[in-house]
DNA sequence: CTGAAAGCGCTTACAG
DNA sequence: CTGAAAGCGCTTACAG
């Protein structure tokens, strides 16, 4: 079913079609009103690919998460829609799960011309092959950095924030601090890495590291084992997602080691996660939403206008005292 | 950057760029290297809309969840990812919010030709509106019924699993029961209900149902406040997702009510949040990978021959007992 | 092994 | 207010 056979059927010209389509210039209402018949009769859909591949206008995002059941980047992601949506633009959720293949996939639809910008939440910025996939398309990093800033970034300061954890472990008297961190090609591990680390090396504390093998709840429980199979056993524990937090409060409850009495757990993001632990999680809020909606702002910017420049947003973060620190 | 800029750089047709593109027919070793070099000079990406407009065929697959938030949803999703990857497909995922105009966007993708067909976990059935964009292209309902059985659906048995934990309440001696369901507008909500009902029907025994304002922890804590209000308070909590059901648990313990002597809670789905909830829940697991790569199977058969008709796949469920219950 | 040409289904100046 | 025609960037018989 195309707008060649509408025209037929209503008997007027496909540019007639197209402008009842579109509601664009004046269609006499008799004409108007044929089309529309004809349309309905045939139940006809206007054809995405062919309006998108003449007009080089798709009105649609596409988001790359590394794990969508990560509750951090779900938020992240409603904030992206709602703002999106707000704009008349749509959009498209590729879980790339890290995968570089899957990625370079996803991507073919930026270079491809299906969608008309890309949010990443992925460390990307990293991956030199996919970065020309991109080539100079709008961009724009959420929750993550670039070295190189050459993309528009939207986030908070990791390093501030881990620092502030460091701070709270400190005040509260705690002696030997443990991290459990994961993936430092993500710019934002490293960082908060980096954060916890500068305050104890001024106080001149210990830290032992742990990376998770993966971004999860039992990645959680695995690293917290490790560390609870060192001696002496860390007296607290900074996890840099609340899902690792919630695995590791989990280990140490198996344990039979009290938190936050024995050992203290403070995570980040401030998902409901935080919530359903026992005890409920200390953690990093980071603003989700907003950062999401910030993302798209950035990003219809750069295409309304392809000269605007890369920017960097740092937006604030809370810390959120519970029982678990 | 189109292909014919490539033919001209390299000297050539577009037919034989067209052609080292696709690795189709045979084009003389020479020409083809000058193919190469041109792409990779001028970094060329084929625009998709033109190939897909022309072909007829995206390789790609929509996914409309409700709700991507929700870990069974999330754990399906990473079936089907990995079904459609084995068989050369993509996935673009749309997530609902169960709000009709986001649902009807993203159908916009199908009908308008981005996509060769769509996998559905909304309640899409009950809404004319939608079928008709949907029209009869390739789709297929995933954990969710169609009344009339025209499309292609895979769950479990819904009704015998629900069923199956009213018997576990009565064998442990519990009294009065409650469920915790949500919109019946989705078939599996109803046909939960009925099945936890049928069985306390037969023996007698009254039920509270309580119906969540949605589908999240949050509501889940707000439906068992309102049971607690009530009185005699129930001794017995189906809840008709783990979600839902960790909620039930954290209200109870803020209420100081003990899980499960005071009050057994079981769950639906076996998603990961059933182990991070103090006690841990017992629950109804779902074969959510198997349903979505199930799920996958039927559409691609639907694809590629559209003539095979709709087919309902039935799988089956595990009853996997914790310390709640 | 290769190229000229038609055509996928739209939109959009342009001329009337 | 309307229609004929060009063109978006591809693929694919077809003829050579």
């Amino acid at each position: 079913m195309s707008i060649q056979k509408i025209a037929r059927l209503a008997g007027v010209s496909v540019a007639t079609v197209s402008r009842v389509l579109n509601n664009l210039g004046s269609v006499k209402p008799e004409n108007r009103e044929r089309v529309l018949n004809a349309i309905k009769e045939s139940n006809y859909q206007p054809n995405l690919l062919a309006r998108q591949l003449r007009t080089a206008r798709s009105n649609m995002l596409l988001v790359m998460v590394s794990n969508i059941a990560n509750p951090f980047c779900a938020d992240v992601v409603k904030g992206i829609e709602a703002e999106a949506e707000k704009n008349g633009y749509r959009i498209l959720l590729c879980n790339s799960g890290s995968d570089i293949q899957r990625s370079r996939s996803s991507l073919q639809l930026l270079s491809g011309k299906m969608v008309d910008g890309v949010i990443t939440m992925d460390a990307l910025s990293a991956l030199a092959g996919l970065k020309t996939l991109i080539g100079d398309a709008p961009w724009v990093q959420c929750a993550e950095y670039d070295e190189a800033s050459t993309v528009s970034t939207v986030g908070i300061d990791d390093r501030e924030a881990s620092r502030f954890v460091a701070g709270q472990f400190v005040a509260a008297g705690r002696q030997r601090m443990a991290m459990i961190n994961h993936d430092l090609t993500y710019k934002y591990a490293k960082q908060r890495e980096q954060g916890f680390c500068d305050l104890l090396s001024e106080r001149g504390m210990p830290l032992q590291v742990e990376y998770a093998s993966e971004l999860s709840y039992q990645g959680g429980i695995d690293a917290m084992n490790r560390l609870l199979a060192q001696s002496p056993r860390p007296d607290a524990v900074f996890a840099v997602s609340d899902t690792l937090a919630a695995g590791a409060i989990r280990a140490l409850s198996e344990a039979g080691v009290k938190v936050p009495e024995e050992v203290a757990v403070i995570g980040f993001d401030g998902s409901e996660l935080g919530q359903m632990t026992s005890p409920q999680l200390s953690t990093i809020e980071q603003p989700s939403r907003a950062i999401g909606r910030e993302a798209v702002t950035l990003l219809l910017k750069r295409i309304n206008d392809a000269c605007s420049p890369a920017q960097q947003t740092v937006l604030q973060w809370k810390f959120v005292a519970r029982m678990s620190s």
